[in-house]
DNA sequence: AGAAAGCACACAACCGATTGCACATGAGTT
DNA sequence: AACTCATGTGCAATCGGTTGTGTGCTTTCT
């Protein structure tokens, strides 16, 4: 920089201007010093930007994980989510530092924030770290969760689609499609997925229909216990003539092992996913699901977190779902 | 830091050695030291330290997607190895900065390198690109590209799986099983890509196999010619026995497709795929594979940078694909 | 014509850590 | 006792931008 203000037979602090575009700098200057700039190609050191400026125009995206469930990074739907935040923190000039610190380690987010590697921090997944996330949400205001409301709000801003609407659409759909003995399947843990089964109870109890309790399983997504749970939906698959998932790959994993079993999807039982991730589309039964607008989604958490970072007060987005219908119920 | 150095009495200087454990501070006031910048749960700011040093300790990932097919982001393997280098640098004490810039827009590595953002460039998937990585490779060394070697070589460091020696396995056991009318599926202009193709060929010339031109088909992932590939490939379905796909998504795609107009696989036409992706082992029938191993091809990606980093020339070093046979054939 | 206002630019401090060099202290050597 | 040497610490420069303040010049108004 100081080489350009040689050349250009100015300052740097013009220099700076002129390539920042203030409006303090005369334009005949401005275009010299930018012509002078390319020709020599310049590019601005962004360490020292960011020391000086004390802002990195990067935000930290970390994807969940419990200690109990497999790294989330294994469902797509996590990923894309992160694709589409990628691209929009790129329009709107910033840049994301992907990492695999788990919450629940401490001080993850200091790690980030403190340290000024990031001016925020976007989590994926709120999971059942929902308690962590509303104490660092007050030390730490710079912070914008995927994930669904809890009961007493949160401290932080959130996105996420309307997931008892969602259930709601699900159980419906079920409903009308003649189905009565209905499985669930899903980590009622998570507040994003107590939600679904809410509105799937809701949806069914509009066609005077419900979930008998023994047909709720765990996820099978968990480490531990997926396993058997599969096992146990598969051991009484007289019981039901549907199922309702959680997920997507819960559900592709379910009509898998249905069918192994010589189970016809959707003859002898339906099933329905949840987020409408590419696989869905593609197995055989091709997956009814209902759809989560991960474009969307990313620009609310992007959005929601610059806003924050203005000096906003975080808000809470929910997004309505959609229900795609496909062969599978 | 200033702080430190004036509740432990010693100078800044000294602070900071002692925080980097250098050998020129005493052992007594390392510990004062140590305990003071703990009790005021002192941060470094790396921002700071970025500048000072000239090193970023972050390690820029690029999936790279070519005009005309969609963004590999929505492949799970290119995702997962992506998860994977966010471990590997993790455990290496480096970060990764995620991002979707397109490699055929100009200067994108100078954005990383040039403006200090990154102190490395990994790029996944060289696809159609390697004549630019190349060009990108002789001004900027720092670059390790998962991929297949190209005729001639390239001047950057290669981390990939032994793509001929997968094809050959894939094309061995389709012989193996007896199948004789072979097709094969994917894109030619990707160096891994036709490696495999090599490989296939070569394991079925074993046994005295071949695969007739016409049996030969384009990517299913190309955005203008997928559908229509894909659609030739179902209208041919009495001509072949076995399907050899390029990747796991495109071997989905293919028994998905198959399916809908009642083949049965593999009873009637077998299907091997390439990667071992997660939905591999969901689908129905499950998918037979060449699993390539994400944790240790990012491993050596990683490494092979960090050599680079170091000073030391890069290296190209290819992984041994398995085959890991299940159901679809 | 003189004063007030505005414009365009330069000067220099500053961000917070790292690091080469100088210096002080005490132990060991002759 | 004088000298060398190793060890531990402090001083101050430095990285490359950004920005508050000051200054000279021109324009405008009374």
């Amino acid at each position: 920089m100081a080489d350009i203000a040689a050349l250009a037979g100015v300052s740097k602090s013009t220099v700076s201007r002129a390539l920042a575009d203030s409006p303090l700098v005369n334009n005949k200057t401005k275009t010299l010093v930018r012509k002078i700039a390319k020709e020599k190609n310049y590019r601005f050191n962004s360490a020292a930007r960011n020391f000086r400026t004390k802002q990195t125009l990067t935000i930290a995206v970390i994807i969940a994980a419990a200690d109990d469930v497999e790294w989330s990074i294994s469902d797509p739907f996590f990923l894309e989510i992160t694709a589409a935040i990628a691209e929009a923190l790129d329009q709107r000039g910033h840049q994301l530092l992907l990492t695999r610190t788990r919450p629940q380690q401490a001080e993850w987010i200091e790690t980030f924030i403190r340290n000024r590697q990031a001016d925020g921090v976007i989590v994926i997944g709120q999971g059942s770290i929902h308690t962590q996330l509303n104490e660092l949400a007050e030390q730490f205001d710079v912070l914008s969760v995927w994930g669904a409301p809890v009961e007493g709000g949160q401290a932080y801003a959130l996105a996420g689609s309307n997931n008892l609407q969602g259930g709601r659409l699900a159980g419906e759909h079920i409903a009308e499609t003649g189905r009565k003995r209905i499985a669930f399947v899903g980590y009622q843990d998570h507040p994003e997925i107590a939600s679904r089964f809410a509105g799937v109870q809701q949806g069914l109890a509009e066609h005077q229909l419900s979930i008998s309790s023994e047909l709720v399983f765990g996820s099978l997504m968990d480490r531990n216990t997926g396993e058997k749970s599969l096992e146990q939906l598969v051991n009484r698959r007289d019981e039901y003539d549907a199922v309702i998932a959680a997920s997507d790959m819960q559900a592709l994993k379910v009509m898998s092992a249905l069918q192994s079993v010589g189970v016809d999807i959707p003859r002898d039982v339906a099933v329905i996913g949840y987020d409408d991730i590419p696989a869905a589309a593609i197995y055989h039964p091709t997956l009814t699901t209902i759809r989560q607008d991960r474009s969307a989604g990313a620009e609310l958490l992007v959005d929601n977190l610059l806003k924050v970072l203005d000096g906003k007060g975080p808000s809470c987005i929910e997004l309505e779902p959609e229900l795609i219908i496909r062969e599978s119920a």
